[in-house]
DNA sequence: CCCAGAGTTGACGTTAACGTAAATCGCCGA
DNA sequence: TCGGCGATTTACGTTAACGTCAACTCTGGG
């Protein structure tokens, strides 16, 4: 499945470039998430569910909930033949997301001035340790 | 309970502040994220809890887990009397957390990215409906 | 004294996001 | 032809983070 031009992908390949289980992107695949093609009764991914992926799991990683995702995912699908309400919900929910990515940075921010503050307690207390003999 | 110098809270007081539940924080405080003074059987808040629920509320938007921000607080307790492992142990985790943080951050870029070219190719769409009668 | 309202405890229920295990299938090389 | 490897399906299990209820208890006000 090295064949260039349109490349492929196994589950398993797919699993490892990502480090997630196969059972994981069956899970995401059930939920709507990625729609692989079949050759036989085995899964065929393409690179459009490559980047479905690597985007499901950043989304994640953002703390979006599957069903989240799944939500922009469709919307962007249906996109350039949506009608005018998809089209508007569409724009609503990315207003949401930016809301959302903002406060995260705010607390990302917060957080660390939080860090600072602590590792530089900390530092202070390891210095005032006695015993300073190990490096 | 708004008499000045050290203020408390109830649970109810707290709960309508940060909009969780009573049993949310009640629920931190069995998993060792609070520690409320009793009055009787009932629970007084002081502003140190507050502080500590606020950073755990914080903690969750960044996708941490109770038992991760669990971890930090109780080595942040022990703090200026820690002795040099558990010191250590606490920079190992602050580490840990910054590296986290840096890829949300990369995260909340690309996302944006996206985010950016979704809202075009919909507006594009939007643009070429026929019926633009409405605003 | 009595009760309404706030708080507590204990226990079981729920949801999301997978993990795990067993049985089956299909293909490929020795 | 057979064995093994990778993939699949089905189904039940698990974990975190609470929700929901029922049955108290306590406390201040009228």
């Amino acid at each position: 499945m090295i064949s260039d031009g349109a490349r492929t992908y196994s589950i398993s390949e797919l699993s490892r470039m990502f480090e997630v289980t196969p059972r994981t992107i069956r899970f995401y695949e059930q939920e709507g998430l990625l729609e692989p093609q079949r050759r036989g009764q085995t899964r065929v991914y393409h690179d459009k569910d490559r980047v479905r992926l690597k985007l499901t799991l950043r989304g994640k990683r953002l703390g979006f909930s599957l069903a989240e995702i799944r939500e922009v995912i469709e919307l962007y699908d249906a996109l350039p033949d949506g009608n005018a309400r998809q089209l508007r919900r569409l724009l609503e929910l990315l207003a949401e997301k930016r809301t959302n990515l903002q406060r995260q940075e705010e607390d990302i921010r917060l957080m660390r001035r939080e860090l600072d503050d602590v590792e530089g307690r900390c530092r202070e207390a390891l210095e005032a340790l006695p015993e300073n003999t190990e490096g």
